[in-house]
DNA sequence: GAAAGTTTGTGAATGTGAACACAAGTGCAA
DNA sequence: TTGCACTTGTGTTCACATTCACAAACTTTC
């Protein structure tokens, strides 16, 4: 199974486990059953095995995994081993939530730009970024960050985009709820809060 | 094919659906074919076909389907034909954000509601809404409401969220990165923008 | 009103991931 | 050393979702 295709849901799970064992380092940890890792998850127990056959082989039979290898292994696969930049466009009330936020770091992620149009805004600081003119959205070329978060008003977001794959952005966070068209190569993640609350309704 | 299970697929689909007939009506559009939804969506034309057709037949082959009726179909599928009152907890920077956003009425969701633990935050008014102490979390069982909307530290979220779910909350919006543990007929749609962010590198 | 052009609705085929069951590896106690 | 309790890794089975292909329904055109 080793080299076979991965599935999506596999990749989609490793960050919950990852969650996991950082939680599991922190309270002094080091070894941990795939049914330990599984309760913390809300998975069952084989779908973590599973998940992790796809790899290779982790754990030890009658022991479990090591925390701390299991972590550095799904850091690897999941290319979180060295540090990924993103920048932040729109520093509205959201995205001045997400700039503000100090749980990225642990994931090696960093937002190292923020930008915005207006010009009250230009210059000021949050979560320790300052904030640039979206006009000089090119900068970003320079900067080397592959990621982006996408904060601005719907109408105006595809504008927005279009620039930053132009200057190396690989994968892009989107918040608007507006479907992105970018090369296929480009990597999109919708959040649309409005739809996952509207969800609800239907399963209560 | 009408009274089978519904994937649940296409129940996470419809509110898509329903975002881009807002869309259409807005323009004035009047009638919309399954090609036409499929592109605004991002899907294939035969999906949208396939998750109509486990409802009944909602258009008239050469011609499509009408937009208004087709959302009020999809509204009560949804439940969304009636308003819905949701609660928000932890008035914070991404508490703040969800409450300042106005996008919500068109799916009659109303938050009516916010708790905070923080004095200096009590009393004051966020997006419309007077923030109340966290205290009185009871008082939601007067309110009539059953979605809730989780921003507090993950740290205090299971706390908050067990006195929800007794006075009568059955749909809850997480936004920590913590499990919650609630009884079997409580939904909880869990979004963690740290994990999103986190899966982006693998695939860039 | 016949023919050509659209578009729907859905059974059947295909693909994918979840669930299961169990062999095999490990640690421990006697 | 043996037996027991525990845990992993994975081939197989099963359930569900996507994809396809096409008949049937409708409109438009001439
Ligand atoms: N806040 C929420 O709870 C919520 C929920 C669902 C969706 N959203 C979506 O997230 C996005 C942001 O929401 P928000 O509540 O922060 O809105 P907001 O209006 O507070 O923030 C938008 C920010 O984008 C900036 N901006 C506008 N045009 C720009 C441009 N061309 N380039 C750069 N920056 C520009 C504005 O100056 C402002 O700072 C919106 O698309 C909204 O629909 C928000
Ligand atoms: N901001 C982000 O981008 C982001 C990203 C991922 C996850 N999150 C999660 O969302 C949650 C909120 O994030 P935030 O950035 O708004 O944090 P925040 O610290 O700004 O807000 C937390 C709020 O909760 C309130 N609070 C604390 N204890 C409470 C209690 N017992 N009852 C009621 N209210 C209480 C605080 O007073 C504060 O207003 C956190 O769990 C965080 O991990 C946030």
């Amino acid at each position: 199974m080793r080299y076979a295709r991965i599935p999506d849901q596999t990749i989609r799970r490793l960050p919950l486990y990852l969650r996991a064992l950082f939680l599991m380092a922190e309270q002094g940890q080091t070894e941990v059953s795939s049914k330990d890792l599984s309760e913390h998850v809300g998975v069952h127990a084989w779908q973590v095995r599973k998940d992790f056959s796809f790899f290779g082989e982790f754990g030890r039979p009658g022991v479990g995994y090591q925390v701390s290898w299991l972590t550095d292994q799904i850091k690897t696969i999941l290319r979180l081993d060295s540090e990924k930049k993103a920048v932040l466009v729109g520093v509205g009330n959201l995205g001045a939530a997400v700039l503000s936020f100090s749980g990225f770091n642990k994931y090696n992620l960093t937002i190292i730009a923020a930008f915005d149009a207006d010009v009250n805004k230009i210059g000021q600081t949050v979560g320790g970024v300052e904030i640039r003119d979206v006009a000089c959205l090119d900068s970003v070329g320079e900067l080397n960050a592959t990621l982006a978060v996408i904060t601005v008003p719907g109408q105006v977001a595809q504008a927005v985009v279009d620039p930053l794959v132009n200057v190396g952005i690989r994968g892009i966070l989107n918040f608007t709820s507006c479907r992105l068209i970018v090369p296929d190569q480009i990597r999109v993640t919708n959040i649309d809060i409005g739809m996952d609350l509207a969800s609800l309704p239907y399963y209560i």
